[in-house]
DNA sequence: AGTCATGTTGACGA
DNA sequence: CTCGTCAACATGAC
């Protein structure tokens, strides 16, 4: 479900309670959510894949992980791991993370490593990439302390467009196409959301889970790569190993 | 129907 | 203590 762009919809759609008093709270988790009763909601941030509800003094952190949903003025029938009710609604949120984050919050968080947030600071992901110039490329892109949101579909994408292989070692690779990649990360962020706002996103997936290269029209290569062992798909006529 | 995955944390052993 | 590995979580697309 999520990687940084949906987060960034979540927060659009429930824009509706932000200013919002909490009138009842439910939900599996097992934290104490009681605390948040009779609470107002000062705001909803992200930080990458962190969807963040905003109280005076201490903010939930919601994480969907792999499998996590909501409905807002909806129900699932499962039970909700956090439920917040409101005078005119409900947000129900389900199978995640739910912890709370004392203080304030900009204590918790970097804003410039989130690769969709206006204080994003590509200069800074880049001396961060100096630190790791000895690990693949496929690594450090989803590394959330320096791209926060950046998920495996990005990633597969923005290696794709860029024309680097997902093993090049981030030293051997050149500072322009390296300034390029740190680019394409939150460019191809925010078409991402553009895209699946308009439920089309898959419709412009040109590498994830793709088994041609639309440029070359050879096989693409589907392969476990890196520490992460995470899912990589690639064309080694078009994408370029730098070892 | 079984497999696999847009993710992360924490436990455990070496 | 650190490093590496793996289980756990738990849903839905194909």
């Amino acid at each position: 479900m999520p990687e940084g762009p949906s987060i960034v919809i979540l927060k659009e759609e429930v824009q509706q309670f932000t200013g919002k008093k909490v009138i009842s709270v439910s939900g599996n988790t097992s934290i104490d959510i009681s605390r948040l009763k009779d609470k107002t909601i000062h705001d909803f941030k992200t930080w990458g894949k962190h969807f963040l509800i905003c109280f005076d003094s201490f903010t939930v952190k919601i994480h969907l992980l792999m499998f996590g949903t909501y409905r807002i003025n909806e129900r699932k029938i499962s039970q909700p791991r956090l439920s917040l009710g409101f005078d005119d609604g409900e947000i129900n949120f389900y199978t995640c993370s739910v912890k709370i984050l004392e203080g304030n919050i900009n204590s918790h968080y970097d804003w410039s490593v989130d690769v969709m947030n206006d204080d994003w600071n590509p200069k800074k992901a880049q001396i961060s990439l100096e630190k790791m110039s000895d690990k693949m490329i496929c690594d450090v892109i989803l590394d959330q302390d320096i791209f926060s949101g950046v998920g495996n579909i990005i990633k597969n994408e923005v290696l794709y467009r860029c024309y680097i292989h997902p093993e090049s070692i981030v030293g051997k690779i050149p500072p322009e196409e390296m300034s390029q990649i740190i680019a394409e990360c939150s460019t191809y962020s925010f078409e991402f959301l553009y895209w699946k706002k308009k439920f089309e996103l898959k419709k412009h997936w040109e590498a994830y889970t793709k088994s041609v290269c639309l440029r070359c029209n050879l096989p693409f290569h589907k392969k476990q790569t890196g520490e992460r062992k995470r899912r990589s798909f690639f064309c080694t006529n078009c994408q370029k190993l730098y070892t």
